[in-house]
DNA sequence: AATACTCCAATTGCATGCACTTTCAGCGGA
DNA sequence: TCCGCTGAAAGTGCATGCAATTGGAGTATT
């Protein structure tokens, strides 16, 4: 009758967060690579929302880091330094020691098996594309935190999680994912065995190595990062630009 | 000289950061009591800008964890549970760890005079308010994230740190700050003493004490929690309410 | 040919308006 | 007196419109 006035309002739209695991997941698959632009107008139409919803949507990517916004320019996928990836690394793997110290012998016998089953999954996307490798192998870690059944913990582990991601396809060789597999399957064995040293260990060589495969070259300074390099020079300067930078083959012409 | 476009663009408005600013300002330093109303229009009019921008501030609040936002209701600042509250201490300790970990033995003289500065302005705080010497407080170990010059660990320290003065006001007893000051002083010699493991178990120490200090009790479920922790069975009743909560007497009628 | 200038299209920054949802005070029935 | 109902007020969700800024192609200048 019309006393109901909301029918299925469960369906809570929630549209701006559609968009965040939208624009998240293409990030971590590289669909969008570092640099890429993401015009409000573009993403609203994409989404068939306006404006509003995709701006608010680059907000809390912009706040998770994946996202870099400039004032009054179009926003742009992240493109971190090295550095920063670096540090974002240091920080996982502190994060997550923490989550298997949380979990070592505390884990249940239907969370074991749904962890094995997740690397089963990876396991079996070996053939596949390398960047659902990469995110079924972050998935991974974010289920393990899931389980600390600590929000924050787990908010913070996917957000430094995802912008590893985002560091690996900048400056990864290609990824072999065979040991990510078996250091996964290591973590869960020691996990169930509830040895909390181990386990610990286990994660920090795990990730430092994911690190050190990724993080090739100390510094090398890839091409168009010239761009990046600059631009806080020349931000600095108020009015009128330093230098006209020349053509220096942007991402793709 | 028409040329000149832009005069000062540096005077990047940025009204959102402002509020975001001047909200988290408020929030630890408690004149935002936790659960306390964010309605968006009253924030606009307060800035003296539009509901948009509020709203966009709020979101970013959200993403820090310091506000709540649940949908089609006035956004408050959050209230985390005491099992919440304990968390974020924990990844507190290891975040701030890794700060001190990367700074021992790597300030500069000068480096080490603001340190100092800043301790003291805490000791000369001491007579004030508590809200005052918690942001102070927090504030020294936010200094201290930012002199990694890690982008990334800054902003989680700081992130992590508010929410962490928020549980303050909420389980907090009244605050001594003499002890925290006094082993901020210790960490200040040992970074300068550059001795990393030392400086590592101190940090570990004070905010345990801290954390201790703050979450007194088990968990006393005190008061308004009621509300809370009906709210999500609440919730999952999609289109009619269970019981209508009697009077519990709100923050404030 | 290379550089500097100008102007227009593309895009963002922000406010406002409308539809829908929640809240709550007031009213009527048990 | 207590409970449930109802309708209006308050508040959010979202789209759209306008002003301001940026980027860059085209033109003028050396």
């Amino acid at each position: 009758m019309a006393a109901r006035p909301t029918r299925k309002t469960s369906k809570s739209s929630d549209k701006v967060g559609v968009i965040c695991r939208a624009l998240r997941r293409a990030i971590i698959e590289q669909a969008l690579e570092p640099g890429a632009k993401l015009p409000e107008d573009a993403l609203g139409e994409r989404f068939g929302v306006s404006r509003t919803i995709a701006r608010h949507a680059l907000g809390q990517l912009a706040g998770e880091g994946l996202v870099e916004l400039r004032r009054n320019r179009i926003a742009v996928v992240a493109t971190p330094s090295w550095q920063e990836a670096r540090d974002a690394f240091d920080i996982r793997i502190e994060l997550e020691r923490l989550v298997v110290r949380q979990l070592a012998g505390k884990l249940t016998k239907s969370q074991i098996a749904e962890l094995n089953a997740h690397v089963d999954a990876e396991d079996r996307a070996r053939g596949g594309t390398d960047a659902v490798s990469i995110r079924l192998a972050t998935e991974f870690h974010i289920l393990l935190a899931q389980m600390t059944n600590s929000p924050i913990l787990v908010r913070y582990v996917s957000e430094v999680a995802y912008r590893c991601c985002l560091t690996l396809s900048l400056y990864s060789r290609p990824h072999s994912s065979e040991c990510a597999i078996s250091e996964h399957r290591a973590i869960i064995a020691a996990l169930a065995k509830g040895d909390e040293a181990k386990v610990m260990e286990l994660m920090r060589h795990h990730l430092d190595s994911v690190a050190n495969r990724a993080l090739v070259a100390p510094v090398p300074q890839r091409g168009r990062d010239l761009l990046d390099i600059l631009a806080p020079y020349a931000d600095e300067v108020t009015g009128d630009r330093v230098v006209k930078l020349p053509k220096v083959g942007r991402s793709r012409p």
